[in-house]
This record gives C-alpha cells, sequence and structure tokens, in this order.
DNA sequence: TACCGCATGTAACGGGTTACATGATTGC
DNA sequence: GCAATCATGTAACCCGTTACATGCGGTA
C-alpha cells in the first residue's frame, strides 16, 4: 500500500488558510525547507486532484497586471482526510546516503580520495546546521497563532541532532581513515 | 544533472567478484541492508545495459535442477567507471521524514496522538539499532578481504549515530508535549 | 499438498524533477 | 534592455516498487 506524501504536505498547508499553488511553494521554501520541498510539477496536478475529488474548493482572484490567482480551500472533507492521515502510523524510511554506498566501496580508491568525499560531505551538514538557524528565526516571525510554534520548532531540533550526529560521524571516520594511512 | 546510483550500486558490488543478479540482491540484504536495498526490477535492466555499454561482460552458468545462473563480471572500463563516480563529491540529500510533516500541522490533532506519532517512531528506530548488531556480526563473518571491513563498519557507525539521534530527539520531542498537555 | 528457495525477467504504475511555454510588471 | 517576480500549467523523463509469469526441487 502506498500514499501521496505529497498530497497529504498540500492538504495540511491549506488547513492553515486558504492557499494558491504558488503560495505553496513559497511558504514551504520559507519555513520547511529544512525537510520539505515541492515542485511545481506535483503542485499544480495535486490541486487539480484535489478539487475534483471534494477536498478543496477553488476561487479565481483576479488581480490587475499580474497573473489570476487560483485560491484553493479546505473543505470538511478535506480537514477529514488530512486528520485521519495524521494518526496514522509512519513507516520507516530508508536513507538511501549516497555517501555510505560510496565509503561501502572504499578500498577501490585511495584512503586519501575516502577522507575528501567524507570532508566534503561533513561540509554540507555543517552549512546545514548554520541555515537552521536563519529558518528557526524565520518561523519564529512567521507563526500567525501561538499552536504551530512549538511543533515547528521540533522540526528545526530534529535537524540540529540529525546534522550534529552527521558531523560527528564525519570527524571520527576521518581520523579512523588518518590513521590507516600510517 | 541526474546520475542513477542504483547503476553505481550494482558496478561496486561487480567489483568484488563475478556475481548473477540473484546474488546482488541477496548481498545488499544481508551486508547492507541498513543503508541500501536494490529490487529486482532494477538490477536485471541495469545489469542489461551494463552488459550492452561494454562495462560487464555475461557468462552462462548452466546448472542441473537449477535454473541457469547469468554471472556477470566487470570489465576495465567498468571498473574505471566504478572509480570516477567513486571520486565524484555527494550532493546534498533532503531527509523527507513523514514524521516531521505529520509533526508541522500537530495542532490538527490532540497533543495526546501527536505522543503516539513519535512513540511509535521512536520505536522503529530501537528497533533499528539492534538490528545493526546482527548486521555488524554478519558482516564481520562475510568480509573476504582485509581492505573492506573498516569501510564497513564506518556505515554501521553511521546507523549507530544517527539512529541515537533520532531515539534522542524523539524522547526529547515527548517530554516536551507532555508539558503541554498540562 | 503447499510453500520456500533458486533464478530469470517484464509490465504497469506511481513518485518526483526539470524544462518549457506564456505573459505582464517592476527595478536595475 | 535585461533580469527578476508574479502566476499558471504541461510534457518528457527518470527512478523505484510491486505484481506477475515461469518452473524445478526439497522440505514440512
Amino acid at each position: 500500500m502506498k500514499i501521496n506524501k505529497s498530497r497529504y504536505a498540500i492538504l495540511g498547508l491549506l488547513s492553515m488558510g486558504p492557499m494558491s499553488g504558488y503560495d505553496i511553494k513559497k511558504k514551504f521554501e520559507k519555513i520547511a525547507s529544512n525537510f520539505w520541498n515541492e515542485s511545481y510539477g506535483q503542485i499544480y496536478p495535486i490541486l487539480k486532484r484535489l478539487n475534483a475529488e471534494g477536498l478543496a474548493v477553488k476561487t479565481i482572484e483576479k488581480q490587475i497586471g499580474k497573473p489570476d490567482r487560483h485560491v484553493y480551500e479546505l473543505t470538511r472533507q478535506g480537514h477529514e482526510k488530512l486528520m485521519e492521515w495524521l494518526k496514522e502510523p509512519v513507516d520507516r524510511h530508508i536513507g538511501r546516503h549516497e555517501i555510505l554506498l560510496k565509503l561501502f566501496f572504499g578500498p577501490m580508491i585511495s584512503v586519501n580520495d575516502n577522507i575528501k568525499q567524507i570532508q566534503q560531505f561533513q561540509k554540507i551538514y555543517e552549512k546545514e546546521l548554520t541555515d537552521l538557524k536563519t529558518i528557526k528565526e524565520t518561523i519564529k516571525m512567521d507563526h500567525n497563532d501561538q499552536s504551530h510554534l512549538p511543533y515547528w520548532l521540533m522540526t528545526i531540533r530534529f535537524g540540529e541532532l540529525v546534522n550534529k550526529a552527521l558531523i560527528q560521524w564525519s570527524r571520527e571516520s576521518c581520523a579512523l581513515l588518518e590513521k590507516m594511512n600510517d
């Protein structure tokens, strides 16, 4: 059994207020880019389907000088579908980290080349850790009602802990490889 | 630009010795299930392509009472293609953890329902942590040459650190939500 | 008798990204 | 004059899983 997460991601954003496809993309980039993103290629067809299935209603807002906005609002059924999904247990998520695959075949290249790979990997997550600080500030500004903030901060904390673990692993692994070099 | 990781995963396994599609699947399950898996729907077509592109050669081993084995062996070009890829820098990997998406819309359901979600999430990674011990033992048996072992243990260590971080996050988050309940 | 392991493969489907098409306004 | 922002959408891909088809031999 396979469920479409993007569908629920969009349903979820709409639950916080009426929005257009364009708004949805921007919102994800602004406040959830640390763990989620959606492309227009997903968003627009999904909105169409949500509308067809009676989970959202569409209103067209005319604008002058700018294209029309197609604003979607959740129906009661939409809210219910979302809540159902929120209560369903999550399933295991396999990482498929490319660095692990490369390291798995480590002996094919030199120890130094492996060290370089890990160092580059480490840099990615060090940057991510500093980026998280910016997102944290952004969401503290953005939340309209009190209720979302604690949950949003949990997603930040998740990123902090995981990134720190990845950095620690990088340091450990490099140290190990450097010992092998002697 | 988009590269096919499965292709290189298979190329990598073949670099450790001639193998059939069936062997490849079993090998991944046995020694890399903590971070990688491939389905037959990927493996067989990829092997066909590797052969067509001159990266692997195919030999058919007849067996009695069992189906023929189509054994693939890397060519020199195959080895080179693999080494090239191993040296290419890895790119950022966005998690798309369903639990974070659900938590993001946490206020839609009760605090207790959110706690339940996190507890279930935590259980998954506690189990994963104990499973890692088994895999660790398996790979200590399985490695034929000395060279791979340290790298394989690094992939295990990766899992240990990340899973521990996820468990810690679960505990912290549950504690936070329980405080909100009062 | 029924299922599991061995072993190959394909077809259908669903998920997701990227590139493209359109077109007005605003700012450098 | 050029790029960016606003705003919608589609088509072509690639990636990946699942289900199915085939068929022998051993075990419970």
